[in-house]
RNA sequence: GCACCCGUAGUUCAAUUGGAUAGAAUGUCAGAUUCCGGUUCUGAAGGUUGGGGGUUCGAGUCCCUUCGGGUGUACCA
């Protein structure tokens, strides 16, 4: 039974029947009615006013009073200007509540038949993970169980960065000054070990540049042709001939990323069901180059390199192959598109990718779709804001780039000690304990990335992140636990959820039956995010449901309860609560713990 | 220069996509525990939604303008 369902079947009715109008019932539109005013939905009846030659005042009433005559689940209802405010009586709320119960509200979404891939991660090799990926890691994975949830077929893929002059630059660095130094020797984990090259070879290009400087060349010319920059592009060269010895070092270090950045993606707990290197399809899109030059849609220039006009669609030049030959990202990208598609035929393609690549993937989308590739109309570009520090910008030449291993491992001592200092767990064992850690660590870094609106820049503060109170994961993951330690004791006194309260009859309190309301909406909520991409609407969700469940926790008695049926009732109250909140946070990549 | 994005309590974020008196958290102050877990709950104070104009029954949201911040605009990836 679907409560807003059944208002809008009536509203129709009365239309018909007060106004001699036909309204579709989808043209109807019903809000949560504001907390300072009686009932549950609210009306807006301005925009109707034309249908009935009425005032939105007499609209209101009018429909009200039908309402209150014809609809059996009306408790009462006013009428304030043009907002008629709906109050549902307990008997229907009750129904209602006793039905999700039986067949959870998440339950009830229908496959949809479509197949979305999500690309999200794509990090390069030539440097550790820092807040910014997590920002993406953490986002890609929550949109792809958002969208599985919503009844989506969903393929999450990785598509790794392992080649180009970056790469070319850390091995640089590591042939000159490496000696025979390796992430086993020296104990360092693998991504940072090549990090630390990188940043190696950055400095002393940088002294080189300077000197040619202080030689009389300018910035531009100094910088292409300090002799590193040279060995580099000469490396690169290598690489794509295939030099052996080369190649081997090429996998040697990129072995080594790859072992510590698996160690991060264990860690954070995000996965793959397919990862596309780089490496393996840098070379395809020449042939979509071919293709296009040939239906006309790009043209190649007098030095023989390629280029699309899209200045008729308000947008430049793009160039799409180099005068000799070789590709730019975008050729490999326009390859790997449709090397996508044949792989898993998608009826929408999502890549989570920060918004400093907004006009590329509004490019990258055009292009695409001037080439006639009809899956084009399904790609998107979930762009995300950048995340900030109270300092400012994350800068790596300034060295206040938060490190993801860095944080999770500060996080990881954070729960530790907040944890002991409440000593609820003392019957843990150590392995039991750490589990215990990492599921309130991730908790608390995750939702403090995910509750903010992904389009939206945000700001870290890391002392702000690590709190348990208000607004963040653990003030969910508590309430959770609480309600467990509830389901617990009454499972001793032989109290389970499994009942339907269809007809009983009692007044609820006020508490029981906003929380009942709450959770009556989480199927629209999921439905939302799924739509908008948005994991922060489902963790705003979150926020109100543990708020609403806490408010009830101390305003009524659920043991003391004499009447046993509102007794159980109440424990089946808890009992959904904790099943929403743990299907919920499963969406934004959280566990919940049992105790705390 | 041009294009795009963002300006909301001291601070960090919301606002049902054009709806009511703009809400939470945090911080500050004042309260609540004979009771199921106090990482909880209740209350107070805090706002010209950067400024100005416009569109209409109605604007934080749409349009114009102005100020401030950010990003992009490579034969880089």
């Amino acid at each position: 039974m679907n409560v807003e369902f059944l208002l809008k079947e009536s509203i129709t009715k009365a239309f018909m029947e007060l106004f001699g109008h036909n309204l579709d019932a989808e043209e109807i539109k019903l809000q949560p009615t504001r907390k300072d005013f009686k009932g549950s939905h609210t009306f807006v009846t301005f925009p109707y006013a034309r249908f009935s030659g009425k005032s939105p005042v007499e609209t209101g009433e009018l429909i009200g009073s039908y309402l209150k005559d014809k609809s059996r689940i009306l408790a009462s209802f006013n009428v304030i200007n043009g907002f008629l405010n709906l109050e549902i009586n307990d008997a229907t709320w009750l129904r209602v509540f006793g039905m999700n119960l039986k067949t959870n509200p998440w339950s009830k979404t229908k496959p949809t038949g479509k197949k979305i891939m999500v690309e999200y991660s794509s990090p390069n090799t030539n440097k550790p993970l820092h807040l910014g990926h997590l920002r993406n890691n953490f986002l890609g994975y929550s949109v792809a169980e958002i969208l599985k949830a919503a009844g989506n077929e969903v393929m999450k893929v990785n598509l790794v960065n392992d080649r180009g002059i970056h790469i070319c630059k850390s091995m640089l660095a590591y042939q000159k000054y490496g000696d025979a130094e390796s992430p086993e020797n020296t104990g360092i984990k693998g991504d940072h070990f090549i990090g630390k090259y990188y940043v190696k070879f950055d400095r002393e290009y940088k002294k080189e540049v300077d000197k040619l400087i202080s030689k009389g060349l300018t910035k531009e010319q100094a910088s292409l042709q300090a002799p590193l920059i040279l060995e580099a592009k000469e490396l690169l060269k290598k690489w794509e001939e295939k030099d052996p010895v080369t190649v081997d070092l090429w996998q040697k270090m990129n072995g080594w990323v790859y072992e510590g950045f698996n160690k991060t993606y264990q860690d954070i707990g995000v996965d793959f069901d397919k990862i596309y290197y780089e490496s393996d399809t840098y070379l395809l899109g020449k042939e979509v180059v071919d293709e296009g030059l040939k239906k006309g849609v790009f043209y190649r220039k007098d030095d023989g390199s390629v280029w699309v006009d899209l200045s008729d669609d308000g947008l430049d030049e793009k160039l799409l192959l180099r005068s000799d030959g070789t590709s730019v990202y975008i050729t490999q990208d326009l390859g790997t598109a449709d090397m996508k598609y044949k792989d898993f035929p998608f009826d929408r393609s999502v890549y989570v990718v920060g918004n400093e690549q907004d006009y590329y993937f509004e490019v990258l989308i055009m292009i695409l779709k001037k080439l006639g590739r009809k899956y084009a109309d399904g790609m998107y570009h979930l762009s995300y804001g950048m995340v900030d520090l109270p300092t400012g910008k994350m800068k790596s030449r300034e060295g206040t780039v938060v490190d993801a291993d860095d944080l999770v491992e500060e996080m990881l001592k954070t729960a530790k000690k907040q944890t002991e200092e409440l000593g609820k767990i003392e019957e843990f064992n150590e392995v039991q304990a750490r589990k215990l850690y990492e599921v309130l660590a991730m908790g608390a870094l995750k939702y403090f990335l995910l509750k903010i609106d992904p389009k939206k820049r945000m700001l870290f503060n890391p002392e702000e992140s690590i709190q348990f109170q208000g607004n963040t994961g653990p003030f969910i993951q508590y309430t959770y636990a609480r309600i467990s330690a509830i389901l617990r004791k009454a499972a001793e006194l032989d109290i389970y959820p499994d009942k339907s309260y269809a007809d009983l009859q009692w007044a609820l309190h006020e508490t029981e039956k906003d929380l009942i309301i709450t959770l009556s909406n989480y199927a629209d909520k999921l439905a939302e995010a799924a739509n908008e991409l948005s994991p922060s609407t489902i963790a705003n969700y979150e926020y109100d449901l543990a708020k609403s469940y806490n408010r009830f926790y101390t305003e009524v008695s659920i043991f003391n309860e004499e009447n046993t049926e509102r007794r159980n009732f109440r424990v089946s109250l808890s009992f959904l609560t904790a099943q929403t909140i743990r299907h919920s946070m499963k969406l934004l990549g959280i566990e919940v713990p049992e105790r705390m």
